[in-house]
DNA sequence: CACTTTCCGTACGGTACCGTATGGACCTCG
DNA sequence: CGAGGTCCATACGGTACCGTACGGAAAGTG
């Protein structure tokens, strides 16, 4: 895509000498990890891209705009990122489970296991924020159970065990768990054999 | 021991005419479950308790104060708690287990389950609440674990167990499951079945 | 070169909160 | 009954934040 030449001098001087929605949204998910949603305001957000909310004001109805734009691009970059990592490779299908694992009960991506955490302790407050993570956890059981059909998980397993899976790496990033001893890495291991490759019949009969 | 008969008079007539240190702990614990760390603030407190904020000062220094104060109570409440829940019962282990798990899994306790998370936001963001709740995690997997080797289950594989267990309460009460398909509640025994009795040896090599 | 649009700075009123100072009601005890 | 301690109300200054009004610089447009 062409850009015009003074948008492109504007962008080589100084990077965002013009913001826009976007850089904005952007500053709340970082603040959203920090500080969690109540820690997003507006003149800090200000401060912190270096302008004053006059600015905020005119790519902004106001702050609830604001927190509406932060929720969509989150809801989008899941869902993209959750159907991309569960995309049928045949044969893959074990290691796809434990990359999902991994995504988020490892010590990398730690800015988006923050951005995970705030935005549930968002929604346990704030209906919207409700409707949007409950629509991101839907997408991913659902891509989840199917890697679990994949592997050749009867149905009502492969749902039993992708709620397992998405439960165990949320708690585990709630836990600090650098600090306890013993081998963590290799409880993490485990577990993770646990949930994804051991499949051994659940107890409870299928009807 | 023994109170002032002037004491027992006032608490006979109308609880709480007269505040304690304890009631404002108290109250800033429901708060903390509805609204997190950033809404226990004294002057909201003072109006849900029909006072005014002159009485919080005269109990608490300030505001630090308080929450310490909240810390240590809700410290010595959860280790407590775990303890007697992991006292033990020669032979029921299993059960003890599935108790342990049921206390924070299920929609019973709900408050708990609201301070628990809340006071994990806390900790993520306040190193003296991060110490407390490691500590008190330290506790319940140190219980855990023992419940584990109780049933016969070997130390390695204990340790691993209690985590995943307190890793997947922890998660799925960040998780809106009554609105997904399928039967949660058959989910959640299997799960349980998987996390408390299953204990088949696990993939890695015990050295 | 006017003229408009885009984007941001400044200034303001209003709210919510923290912590302090001070006085007063009530009880206790000599 | 007076003196002192306990517990709370009131009033105040200070800070941080929201949202609005308005002005102005810079760039695009005819």
């Amino acid at each position: 895509m062409d850009l015009e030449p003074s948008i492109l001098r504007r962008m080589e001087k100084t990077p965002r000498l013009q913001l826009d929605r976007a850089a904005w949204i952007q500053a709340a998910l970082d603040t959203l990890a920090d500080e969690g949603v109540t820690g997003v305001r507006v003149e800090v957000l200000a401060k912190r891209l270096h302008v004053t909310k006059g600015s905020f004001y005119w790519h902004f109805k106001d702050r609830q705009d604001l927190l509406s734009g932060v929720l969509e691009t989150w809801k989008d970059g899941r869902i993209r990122d959750i159907i991309k990592q569960t995309r049928p490779e045949a044969g893959g299908e074990e290691a796809q489970i434990f990359r999902v694992i991994d995504v988020y009960s490892t010590s990398r991506n730690r800015k988006g296991i923050l951005i995970e955490l705030a935005m549930r302790e968002w929604a346990r407050r704030d209906p919207a924020a409700a409707a949007i993570v409950e629509e991101v956890d839907a997408w991913r059981l659902r891509c989840a159970r199917e890697l679990f059909l994949a592997c050749g998980v009867p149905m009502h397993e492969a749902s039993t065990r992708s709620m397992l899976l998405y439960a165990y790496v949320f708690g585990v990033s709630m836990m600090n768990c650098e600090k306890f001893d013993g081998d963590i890495t290799r409880m993490k291991d485990d577990i993770r054999e646990l949930i994804a490759r051991s499949h051994t019949p659940l107890a409870s009969p299928q009807p």
